[in-house]
RNA sequence: CGCGGAGUGGAGCAGCUGGUAGCUCGUCGGGCUCAUAACCCGAAGGUCGUAGGUUCAAAUCCUGCCUCCGCAACCA
């Protein structure tokens, strides 16, 4: 008989720039899933991939003056690199960009199309005419281009629409009638909301640029992210001609996607589904993010972590644990230097490497290095034995709700039970007697066979800590079986050999500085490189002094300062510059007070067209120092009215 | 009434299909010396944001309120 099936996609990230910890995050947790699903009997497909297409990549490619192809290769060099160096052990990895992948999404495109699903009409922006391109109205905010700053304009152009409305009746159905299909429960809540006020037909087409998968009924359109990206989780197994692992893996276990994309994968992707009449996912799961401290992370804010160098220091499985072990799946987390550092020195080397360590001493000490075989059962070892032989069947519990960290919890309380254990029998004592040696060696025994049993446990997690142990232990030739877990007793006179600690205790202190240091340090640009801290924003383009002789910058002495009445950000100040006395409105209320404000002298864009915020009107431009955290008065000694060049 | 998340011992979190409040770190005291100055035991410390409600019973369900955090609307 076959095997079960088990199919398990990460999203296919965006390779504009490099990925960070977070993407890195949710294929590890795809990744640990995949390798238990293996491990525990299942016929794996675990695909992960890239979605290479869109202006924005067709533009970053302009600039650097390079075709839009030779810009994603070089990107996604760096991304399986990393998963290289993280050892993900995808099954295919799909490009966007592939010939089995846009010939398939133009199939479905047709599919969608002759069932009256897609329609011509007109697709409404604002529109930049330098950048040619579209943007969103909240992208477009203040009527301007947020690429090049000119201002946008309304525009038009002719588009396809997918009926996404004509599903909204049978997605609300989805949603309550199937608990399961969205997790958390927060999540499926929020999108079935939205689905209920009402679903806008989708625009899965676009004429203002080329970079993508030309729409197979008319030249100059291409198809527009959504219907090509989600394509992918079925046009990477042959889908529509190739049907061989389609109708093997179809319909997919689970999807595992970030919060933000959550209602693309529980909507869009299954009304596309349901147009081209093919099963649903089984399962979508929105995981959480990791913060940094102070806030998301992200490229601006410069707090980006990178995975490679802490792979480095630490070692892949250190990372791996620390990822799946700190974090509650679908909450968002915070990542310090110190919590990972914590976790890693208390979890993995206090504990789990200081349980293998003490273990295989004593064996070597007290029985010439042979595992010896146990001669006398004490009730103290019950315990033990049943934690011991009962935690494969909780870690399954766990791993069944995508609970990483319980799952790898499990395992540690029998870590822990397993160091107690030894102060309990204190085998040391034993050793001093010689008619304790019964008694000993069924200490050992049960100390080995608990280590054992470990390895096989966090297999799935850190297979090259199992293996370590493995190999200390003297079973590494055989075979990794997960039953074997559930078996207390199998270990027969192997030969022991001690190692290097499998954990290296770590100096945090120290080790937090040297952290500090690499992240202030120049970032090199390489491969899957990190943007360090604290980066300065890089500079605009370049100005002549004519262009700078037109910004009249004048000294203003703050006088009165409120905040504004209809706005959170916003604080509204009065400033005297020289004879005249002006409102200006300023976005800094997260980090002053009003009070902060009054007898600040400051520098002021003098000559800014006022504009109205929220009803207050705002006659220029306080100038600020912005280090990406905090904002600071630029301040001078001069007396208010003076101009500034 | 924009959307959403969160408020649990000093810190970070779990529990939230209702029934003695749990974990890790930290603190204090003790034990041990096999081990990576690791390990083990014990103690202190929480009226689970707040006010009501449902219930024999609520951190856990319902309602109001307060606070914090994202996102969105305004950061000229």
């Amino acid at each position: 008989m076959d095997k079960k099936t088990y199919y398990i996609t990460t999203p296919i990230y965006y390779p504009s720039s490099n990925l960070h910890i977070g993407h890195t995050y949710c294929t590890v947790m795809a990744d640990a899933m995949a390798r238990f699903k293996r491990i525990t009997g299942y016929d794996v497909m675990f695909l992960t991939g890239t979605d290479e297409h869109g202006q924005k990549i067709q533009k970053v490619a302009l600039e650097k003056g390079i075709t839009p192809k030779e810009h994603v290769d070089e990107i996604v060099l760096g991304i399986k690199a990393l998963w290289k160096s993280m050892e993900i052990s995808y099954d295919d990895f799909i490009r966007t960009t592939e010939e089995r992948h846009i010939k398939r999404v133009q199939a479905i495109f047709m599919k969608m199309y002759e069932k009256g699903d897609v329609y011509k009409s007109e697709y409404e922006g604002w529109y930049c005419t330098p950048c040619e391109a579209f943007w969103t109205e909240t992208q477009a905010k203040d009527g301007k281009c947020p690429d090049c700053g000119r201002p946008v304009e309304k525009a038009k152009e002719s588009a396809y629409f997918f009926r996404l409305s004509k599903y909204q009746d049978r997605l609300i159905e989805l949603f309550e009638k199937n608990p399961e299909f969205l997790q958390p429960d927060s999540r499926r809540n929020e999108m079935l909301n939205f689905t209920k006020q009402g679903l806008e037909d989708l625009c899965i087409s676009r004429s203002s640029f080329d970079w993508g998968i030309p729409v197979p009924i008319e030249e100059g359109h291409v198809v527009y992210v959504w219907l090509d990206a989600l394509s992918n989780y079925i046009t990477a197994l042959g889908y529509p001609d190739s049907m061989d692992k389609f109708n093997k893996y179809w319909p997919c276990d689970v999807h595992l996607v970030g919060k933000e994309i959550v209602r693309f994968h529980s909507i869009i992707w299954p009304a596309m589904l349901m147009s081209i009449e093919e099963e649903l996912p089984k399962k979508v799961l929105g995981h959480g993010w990791i913060l940094m401290e102070g806030g998301k992370m992200s490229k601006s804010k410069g707090n980006v972590v990178d995975p490679v160098k802490l792979i480095e220091r630490y070692g892949v499985d250190a990372l791996k644990y620390f990822l799946l072990r700190e974090y509650t799946f679908g909450q968002d987390g915070i990542f310090t230097n110190e919590v990972m550092l914590n976790r890693m020195n208390f979890d993995l080397a206090n504990d789990l490497g200081n349980l293998v360590s003490r273990t295989i001493a004593m064996v070597e000490k007290y029985n010439d290095s042979t595992i010896p075989t146990s001669k006398k059962p004490d009730a103290i070892d019950e315990e033990l034995i049943i934690i011991a032989r009962d935690a494969a069947s909780k870690v399954e519990a766990s791993m069944d709700k995508f609970s990483f960290s319980q799952a790898l919890e499990e395992i540690w309380v029998l870590v822990r039970r397993t160091n107690k254990y030894i102060d309990e029998t204190a085998p040391w004592i034993l050793a001093k007697k010689v008619e304790d040696k019964d008694r000993l060696d069924t200490v050992l025994y049960n100390l080995s066979e608990s280590i054992r049993i470990i390895s096989v446990l966090i297999y799935p997690f850190m297979h090259h800590t199992s293996k370590k142990i493995r190999e200390q232990l003297g079973v590494a030739a055989q075979e990794v079986v997960w039953e074997d877990s559930k078996e207390f007793g199998l270990l027969n006179g192997e030969k022991v050999e001690k190692m290097d600690a499998i954990f290296p205790r770590i100096d945090i202190a120290k080790e937090l500085v040297e952290l500090e240091n690499m992240i202030n340090a120049p970032a090199k640009a390489e491969g899957v490189a990190i943007k360090p801290a604290h980066t300065e924003k890089a500079l605009k383009a370049e100005i002549t002094i004519d262009d700078f002789d037109k910004i009249d910058l004048k000294v203003g002495k703050i006088i009165e300062c409120r905040k504004h009445p209809k706005a959170d950000k916003l604080l509204v100040s009065m400033v005297k510059i020289g004879d005249e006395t002006r409102q200006i409105v300023s976005g800094v209320a997260k980090y002053y007070q009003p009070e902060e404000m009054v007898g600040k002298t400051v520098i002021v864009v003098a000559n800014l067209k006022p504009i109205n915020l929220r009803g207050e009107e705002s006659k220029g431009m306080i100038l600020f120092a912005d280090n990406n955290e905090r904002l600071e008065f630029v301040t001078t000694d001069a007396e208010d009215g003076q101009g500034v060049s």
